[in-house]
DNA sequence: TTCGTTGTCTACCACTTGGTAGACGGTGGT
DNA sequence: ACCACCGTCTACCAAGTGGTAGACAACGAA
């Protein structure tokens, strides 16, 4: 059985990552979770509160399944494609994760900073490993940070621009992701391998 | 000289663009002008209508530059090069307009739709041109509707996440957003060019 | 001069926002 | 039986929201 708290974490990541931290209201949130606005008070002491929980516990998911899809992916582009399958997955699984992380980022410190602290040291450690390859030539050069940035945004775009697919004439469903997900990982593997 | 209701719509581009649409009041913007809410809402006749404005002129802006750059471009990747160094100089004129197509795509109907369907036919012909250089052989085989959007994510992205390129150590200025450019357009081509 | 138009303003209004104060019913310890 | 704590609730509140009504000045046409 879940907290309370941790219901009231689930749905705000939920909304936030959906509608938006400043478009979600308190009293919304109560009402999805069939609670009044005074219990989540009750739970964090202000919305900012709850936000920077919220910012936590994403990133310590992201963080321990970036983890562990490196620690599995062995070297060379393996390593890149069990990552973009762990993204794919966390994806599948919450959908709402990506995009919150995308409106963080854009609220501005402290909201942000709060997650780009957190996530700081898995980038390095990424840019590393990459400058690593390049340099023994299993990877094509590139700028490790930009690749990165650019894969990251592909990786969010891909999985989170729903609407911007539907445009596209791509209906936002599971065997679509999937469909998604092979599709950047060939043009990964046609850009970075040699 | 500016008309008000330009001026209005302008300031509005830069508030949704940059604090979302949902968080900006029109008191806020009306404030930033030096005039009052009212005077707003004497041009357009709702927050709403002010939206839907300000998405016409961003799809005609774009539609403009895209058009124009797909004209001057040659065959093959050079077409690819010129529409990237398009947005690239949109973004470096109007840093907020990425940032309000992404808002407007995450509002959802009515608002994504108006928007949508303005750039659908842009991207019917530009994968269709894709479709066609990979049929040649003068490119390599992707899925051209997931090609564009991917690059379309790389682009959005290495242009307007300015707090997570702080994270990744990149400072938002001029030359950095070149340099962002360039290496776009190198992993685009390694990608790509068989 | 007078009058209609145009653009901006002040004065409100109903509603929603995040947040405070405190009542109320459990539950467990003594 | 009593009490202290815990979790949720009702009742408010000040500030801000988008929007309406209408005053007021400037200006060109008659």
């Amino acid at each position: 059985m879940k907290s309370t708290a941790e219901r009231i974490a689930d749905a705000a990541l939920a909304a936030f990552g959906t509608r938006g931290y400043e478009a979600t209201s308190l009293d919304d949130l109560a009402r999805e979770l069939g609670i009044r606005k005074q219990t989540i008070l009750y739970w964090y002491p202000s919305k900012e509160a709850l936000l920077a929980s919220v910012i936590d516990r994403t990133a310590g998911e992201v963080m321990v399944r970036l983890e562990r899809a490196v620690a599995v992916g062995g070297p060379g582009f393996g390593r890149i494609e069990a990552i973009v399958r762990a993204m794919s997955r966390l994806v599948a699984r919450h959908p709402a994760m990506l995009g919150f992380i995308r409106d963080v980022s854009r609220l501005g410190p402290p909201a942000s900073t709060r997650l780009t602290h957190a996530i700081a040291p898995l980038v390095d450690r990424a840019s590393g490993y990459l400058a690593m390859e390049m340099d023994a030539g299993r990877m094509r050069r590139h700028d490790p940070r930009l690749l990165l940035l650019a894969a990251y945004s592909m990786v969010t775009g891909l999985a989170t621009e729903v609407e911007v697919l539907r445009a596209f004439g791509e209906e936002p469903t599971l065997s679509s992701l999937v469909r998604r997900r092979n599709e950047l990982l060939a043009l990964l593997r046609a850009a970075l391998v040699p």
